[in-house]
DNA sequence: GCCGTTTTCGGCCCGACTGTTTTCAGTCG
């Protein structure tokens, strides 16, 4: 049984417990266990079978879920969650999607409706039998119909953090156009630089909260709003997504950023500190506890807010409650990467595969963007959909890329190097699909896996392992293989390739495709543990393939790293260095 | 269900908004 999938179990077991009502913070309890064991990268039977370990260990997990993980490891079931399911009726998880409905109103129209599908809650709606049960009107019941309609639609999922951003730009371009509108900083998930976001968080300082608001909703893109108040609004958004605002003023905004920004972990935490320390902090800042007379101590700037409890100011990214207090507290936060330090770009394609710019044309791309050194990796002949490269083909594109370097050094500074680079396929079989001697002179080989992603695990497994052990792969690409929202990643032991991956000095890839980010977070934090070095490529198949950069550089810097963690941080000369295999 | 530099029991972050109430519960973030 894998993590992810107990962690699924334990995140069910939080869901079914919440409707039965029970103790809120024993449905949290399960609901941090889940996010724990998610991010674990090793097998947990690995932590049961060493002789000096314990899952108690594990921050947040007691004698009782211990034992639950024991039994989940050993028979693959939790009886607890067998005798739950057979109390609750499938239904309710279908209604509980509601936006609006929580456990309470879900039960009682349990207890008063016949209700066996979504459907039958919308007949009911649409006759008018919602609007006569108790705690419930004929606005509730309205909308209840329209939030069934909204629950129903698959496309209203969460964005890739990268579609996320394109509304916030739009968005605070539109805001700033308002006079009332002094300040205004986007919060939330997109801040946290998340994979995906599930709704966007705009803060504004303005001491005319109504005309802010009015502004707001004038919005071409805003299909209708969810709530108005003094000082919070929310409206449906383009895609569906929900986007919140709140107003505050200027010396409350740093308290209200921070709030806003979360994680609701982070926050919880950082709460339940300033409440040991005898203070309180809520979105308008820091105040003494037990004290009437409000006088807030900070709340002007988030590095405030956490001087108040002691702490460095923790960077967005790093929100979580993973770790991060104690880093702060010790003055060890990482100093993360930023897209500043990035000097190189080491995969990308071009028209003689899918890309669809020629190779100048990348080239002049990476320039522009002050790149001083890309690798060409065009796909190899086995990925035949792309048109992949064979032995001949290869060769001329280096003799192509040859005289490119030529004529980029005639032209003088900015200098940019092109290396000679392939993107070679890891055969289902095993092995590589270019033959060792033309690999040779490469001047940098990522091995990615794009077929046979259906085999079992420890075939997967082995044919990443060979490929991290050959001698001339520097690189594994997309080392999982998912695409977020899409495909989940193929299945494979990750701490042995990372393990594999720090023993024969092979770099694994950070993926910045929006879709794919791959290594994630958890995993590359992982890898630096293991003394992995990362490479943040884009994998561009177009020039402007080349700014999703950034993206790679939030995951980077979610999992911790610092400059040092990722190869192409260095000039080319130092790079070299390091892909020296041992 | 977890946890402890006040605690092995009694806490567990904090507030906005809505709809239905008539002072507040439910939901959300």
């Amino acid at each position: 049984m894998t993590n992810a999938e107990i962690a699924s179990i334990f995140d069910h077991v939080a869901d079914l417990l919440e409707y039965q009502g029970s103790n809120v913070f024993r449905v949290r309890a399960y609901r941090n266990a889940a996010r724990l064991v998610q991010g674990i990268v090793e097998p947990l039977t690995s932590i049961r079978d060493a002789s000096d370990r314990s899952f108690l260990e594990l921050d947040g997990i007691g004698k009782d879920l211990a034992q639950k993980l024991e039994t989940l490891l050993d028979s693959g079931q939790l009886p607890m969650l067998k005798q739950l399911e057979e109390e609750v009726p499938k239904v309710v998880f279908d209604l509980m999607r509601v936006p609006g409905l929580g456990p309470k109103k879900v039960k009682l129209l349990m207890a008063s409706l016949e209700l066996e599908s979504l459907k039958d809650l919308e007949v009911a709606c649409q006759e008018g039998r919602v609007s006569l049960l108790k705690g419930f009107g004929e606005k509730t019941e309205q909308s209840i119909l329209s939030n069934i309609a909204f629950a129903q639609n698959p496309d209203n999922s969460r964005l890739l953090w990268d579609e996320a951003d394109q509304i916030v730009c739009l968005l605070i371009q539109w805001m700033k156009e308002c006079p009332a509108v002094q300040r205004i900083e986007a919060a939330g998930s997109w801040r946290r630089g998340r994979e995906t976001v599930g709704d966007i968080d705009l803060l504004v300082e303005s001491r005319k909260p109504n005309e802010v608001m009015d502004h707001f909703l004038a919005w071409e893109h805003t299909d209708h709003s969810i709530v108005r108040g003094d000082t919070k609004t929310s409206i449906r958004g383009p895609h569906g997504i929900q986007v919140d605002m709140r107003v505050v003023e200027k010396k409350s905004f740093g308290a209200a950023w921070q709030y806003f920004t979360g994680s609701k972990e982070h926050n919880i935490r950082l709460r339940s500190r300033a409440k040991k320390l005898g203070l309180s902090i809520n979105e308008y800042g820091v105040t003494e506890l037990n004290q009437t007379d409000g006088k807030i101590l900070a709340g002007k700037s988030e590095k405030d807010i956490y001087k108040a409890v002691g702490l460095d100011w923790i960077p967005p990214e790093l929100r979580e409650d993973r770790g991060e207090f104690e880093l702060s507290e010790n003055g060890e936060l990482p100093k993360l990467i930023t897209l500043t330090d990035i000097c190189g770009d080491l995969h990308m394609h071009t028209t003689a595969t899918d890309g669809e710019a020629t190779l100048a044309e990348m080239a002049a791309a990476a320039v522009d963007r002050g790149l001083s050194y890309i690798a060409i990796t065009d796909h190899s002949k086995r990925v035949t959909m792309a048109r992949g490269l064979d032995a001949k083909r290869l060769y001329e594109q280096w003799e192509e890329i040859d005289c490119l370097n030529e004529s980029l050094a005639r032209d003088g500074s900015p200098s940019l190097v092109v290396l000679k680079g392939i993107e070679v396929d890891i055969l289902e079989k095993g092995g590589l699909d270019l033959p060792d001697d033309v690999l040779s002179h490469a001047d940098w080989v990522v091995a990615s896996l794009h077929y046979g992603q259906q085999q079992s695990q420890e075939q997967i497994t082995d044919r990443l392992l060979d490929a991290i052990c050959h001698p001339y792969v520097n690189c594994i690409g997309h080392p999982t293989g998912r695409l977020i929202n899409r495909r989940p990643a193929y299945k494979v032991d990750l701490q042995r390739v990372i393990d594999a991956a720090a023993e024969n000095t092979t770099c694994l890839e950070i993926n910045a495709n929006p879709w794919r980010l791959d290594l994630d977070d958890h995993l590359s934090a992982a890898a630096k543990e293991a003394g992995v070095k990362l490479a943040i490529s884009t994998d561009a198949h177009t020039t402007t393939g080349l700014d999703v950069m950034r993206c790679g550089i939030l995951q980077a810097r979610r999992a911790g790293l610092e400059a040092g963690d990722v190869v192409n941080t260095r000039p080319l000369s130092a790079l070299k260095e390091i892909l020296q295999k041992t």
